[in-house]
DNA sequence: CAAATCAATTCAAATTTTGAAGTGAGTGGT
DNA sequence: ACCACTCACTTCAAAATTTGAATTGATTTG
């Protein structure tokens, strides 16, 4: 009884889910955003077992996603940072932070995020790449391309 | 040995992820944005056992991010649909894909978006709610707030 | 020399996930 | 009337993962 693997998915979702979509691996990103580098200030900010802090590393780490990085010989000792595929994943951290500080929170959310460019603080939003507008979800609608092959996810959308 | 329980946590980001940051609970985000309603629907779509899904949903009606709703009485039938909350999560489904479209496939993606309201196919971005320009991580500087009270969550960042 | 640091690993117990097999109300076909 | 089928679930045992506490091992600090 293997556990589902997503990870060839034809839906980039899925396989986006697949590579962080767990609870621990988005604290330990969240953190690493917040500017954490090293094992113990994981284990402090997110409460995670030391174990699961190691796997998941391991797990980022072999994705890409964080590059361990020895920030000092005698004692060897090893810190973690985003590579540019993991930096990228700011979006979604950042959706998740919106969305909690909207429905999950009273009052004024615990953290606020600043736009260094523009100096203001920012609720940041998403918006059309063509129209510059934000966007929702009302708004969106999917079409499958080419690209979509995948014989067990043809099957007809909106039964 | 009880789960960690991050629900009460101060960081929003925490909280989100206990609300929906495990996989088949975004696999079931992301059918229900492509317009499926039904559970069997999403049994067939996302590959979940019929177990765990009724189990999520559950999780999902709980936190008002779903609502089961009656769709034929006589055979009695209930489907699901996203609330206002649920809604709200788009961003977070769309910050997943567009990163999987850049990182976890190669040529175009199975699936592209329309905005309704422009027409054009588009590829959301994040962008500062005080300026308009796309933003990044690095463009990003986090705050804490007066709403940052947690002792555990308030000891020192960036070590 | 003893205590502390830091990045891990080990282990057993607890919890979750999986997949296959029901269940039960009702519908459609013959 | 009978049988197959639909649809939204539930039940169950096996397998996998998570938890938390304890430990390791190479240093450095007091």
């Amino acid at each position: 009884m293997a556990r589902a693997d997503l990870s060839n998915d034809t839906c980039t979702v899925s396989r986006a889910v697949a590579a962080v979509g767990d609870e621990w691996s988005l604290l330990i990103l969240r953190e690493m955003f917040l500017g954490s580098r090293r094992f113990d200030a994981f284990l402090r900010h997110t409460g995670m077992s030391s174990h699961l802090l190691s796997q998941r590393l391991k797990k980022l780490v072999a994705q890409g996603i964080v590059e361990r990085h020895a920030y000092s010989r005698r004692p060897l000792r090893h810190e973690y940072r985003l590579t540019e595929k993991g930096e990228s994943l700011w979006p979604v951290i950042v959706a998740l932070k919106q969305w909690g500080d909207r429905w999950l929170v009273e009052g004024e959310p615990p953290v606020r995020i600043v736009h260094r460019q523009c100096g203001q603080v920012t609720t940041p939003e998403m918006t059309c790449s063509a129209c510059g507008e934000p966007m929702t979800a009302r708004q969106a609608r999917a079409e499958l391309t080419a690209g979509f092959t995948s014989a067990r996810d043809v099957r007809e959308r909106r039964d």
